[in-house]
DNA sequence: ACTTTTGCACTGACCAGTCAGTTCAAATTG
DNA sequence: CAATTTGAACTGACTGGTCAGTGCAAAAGT
């Protein structure tokens, strides 16, 4: 008895739960990390039955790498499309930067859990999805090291900068920020943190306005 | 954290077996987490009884906290001097944000273990501990708001900036630019990394040569 | 139309193992 | 000798994972 398909891929039901799955998992995660954060609870939380997870995951760690792989990979979407925008309306490198960087506060904004999440875990070693995450992570940091590369290409950035380096530097800056800006000052807006961060990108700190 | 002889308080003794324990539990703690990490593991790396961890310590959390405490009070001394050291020498502010750059990456070379820690455990909520992390926190930031305050006072940064939100956004770059170093490309040098950081500080990224 | 079958999605009680924390007599150390 | 450490046994709460069974909507059979 085959299911009804409905659109691609697996039926909505199961899609469904796996859904709340995820955004259970996310907030409980972010807030506890994953070793103190009970399967139990993520049942709970997402109003559902414990054998329900294992049925639709296959370990509690499963569940986290999916989830992982789901939101970087929506990450990286949001940023290549930022440049590639850029790239459309004949802008500069430099505002391809500043277009990801305001890509990246959307997305901070939008799911502040996984951002906390995922930066607990990525320097982490010897972990189960230790690999998963190293993939997924290079694909991020990739889209802000092409556009530094192509920078350097056509002059309008110094030959002698680090590519990884400043892009590791940069992605931080963003992260760092917007952290603390969730955590500590919810009330500011994205425009207001998005101007001090451009600032910064163009060295317009030092020296009077 | 190294060893400083009979301090204030305990006997030599206890505080080296003290200093054992911390040594282990960041190493632990770092690879895999606070919940992941069994206090029989921490013993045993440590090279002593499990009777010996609850002897000095009420619970595996207070070790922690301790350990947490102790670490970012190391770090925040070690930007003072660098803040500190740099007005001796009548050196500018961008000057004195440099040397608390190099200041850091130095920490971070030295510990790292400690420094991905306390990247995972920053933004985390309804942690036991998550007083005791505020507190030391804002120590730390505060040394860098100071210095940029102080820049904006003199004229040499623009009335512009955003204090708290510029600090934050300088610690996230020197944060993960060099957890990213020491993951992913521990063989490079120090000087390597900072030069590399001065020029984006400074805005050289921009514009040819 | 209407019954029966099929199998997907879900349930929740249960189990075997793990871990923080306790206890304490004996050994070691300075 | 007093402070500190040892080491092993013990407890009791908790956790990841399992599995026999339920509900139900669509397909098949009549």
């Amino acid at each position: 008895m085959e299911s009804s398909k409905a659109a691609s891929g697996g039926s909505t039901r199961r899609e469904a739960t796996r859904q709340k799955l995820y955004e259970a998992a996310v907030t409980l995660i972010a807030e506890q990390g994953f070793s103190a954060t009970t399967v139990d609870e993520i049942a709970e939380r997402a109003g559902v039955a414990k054998g329900t997870v294992y049925y639709n995951f296959a370990s509690k760690s499963v569940l986290f790498e999916e989830l992982l792989r789901h939101g970087v990979e929506l990450l990286t979407a949001s940023l290549r499309e930022a440049a590639e925008q850029t790239e459309r309306d004949g802008g500069s490198k430099v505002d391809a930067l500043d277009a990801m960087i305001r890509a990246g506060l959307v997305f901070i904004d939008r799911y502040p859990s996984f951002t906390q999440l995922y930066v607990a875990e990525l320097w982490r070693t010897n972990r189960a999805w230790q690999s998963t995450l190293m993939v997924v992570r290079q694909q991020a940091v990739a889209v802000v090291e092409g556009v530094l590369r192509e920078g350097v290409k056509n002059g309008e950035f110094s030959e002698e900068i680090d590519v990884a380096l400043t892009a590791s530097a940069l992605v931080g800056m963003v992260l760092v920020a917007a952290l603390d800006w969730k955590s500590f000052q919810p009330e500011r807006s994205l425009d207001d943190v998005h101007a001090a961060l451009s600032r910064l990108l163009q060295g317009r700190v030092s020296g009077r306005r």
